[in-house]
DNA sequence: TATTGTTATACTCTATAACTATA
DNA sequence: TATAGTTATAGAGTATAACAATA
């Protein structure tokens, strides 16, 4: 395909962000839980979190929209959520045992599709895009997002 | 990075998605034009269509969302918009001689702060990368997205 | 009866403002 | 006074339903 004529980036980017996205939904609903829900686990498994408000910027959240999916993961006891008794404002955030053990599960289930997915590029491609995915995703200090 | 380690497929998209937006938010805002806006352009560009529902399913878009789009790139003599003379329920879709300049004008800055984007990546990973892409924005028949 | 375009309406997601409790 | 969490409200974006014109 000639440079010049291919789509525009946001276009194939925002469009292949839509597939995967419709590609995941099945999985998560069969684990019943949102993508939000999904989204905060991995989070978490990452490091867990001292207050909600670090925890919705790091997920590029809204801190108001976090609670009520905070609320359901601490109902299925799949997080922990207790104010900081050095600050009671705060809530300590993280994985329950439980927790650890759904977000792997689903994770292996995505992982999964995704192979699928990626299995329509070469392995030596394969390996370039998830890199150069990563480099493009994660810009250089000082040139904000 | 190890293959295990890595975030989320649809995670690094989706960001990297919005991400390339949020780049090229200020260019559309410059040229006076809306996202959607832009992408009935570049649809058109590519081809005329024969009903407004033509191109709402081929942007992914729906149909009643088009309207005001329509409207506004029609009061500003980018596109033609006329009945069909035989079928007078179809409108056909056009661009007009300004709405191809303003498209091309606006293309060559998005592509150009693509470039800036994509320097981040060594010339043949670029080549690399946009072609994969250009592979899984579009699955093998059979598969339904 | 089916389809195109349109309008009006409802729904979902998200952000904003206001409140409480702590500091 | 400032911050964390929460609730209530408002807004944007989108989809659904109903309609008129045409086939």
């Amino acid at each position: 395909m000639p440079a010049q004529d291919r789509a525009d980036l946001g276009a194939m980017v925002m469009h292949l962000g839509r597939r995967i996205l419709a590609m995941e939904r099945p999985i998560l609903a069969r684990h019943d839980i949102s993508m939000w829900g999904y989204v905060v686990l991995s989070a978490l498994r990452d490091q867990p979190m001292r207050t909600q408000v670090a925890l919705a910027t790091s997920i590029g959240a809204d801190k108001t929209r976090l609670i009520a999916v905070l609320d359901e993961l601490q109902r299925r006891a799949l997080i922990r959520r207790e104010p900081d008794p050095a600050d009671r404002r705060a809530r300590l955030l993280g994985l329950t045992p439980a927790g650890r053990r759904l977000h792997q599960r689903i994770r292996a289930d995505i992982r999964a599709a995704e192979q699928d997915l990626l299995a329509a590029l070469a392995e030596a491609d394969r390996t370039t895009f998830l890199a150069a995915l990563a480099i493009l995703d994660d810009p250089p200090p000082g040139q904000p997002e």
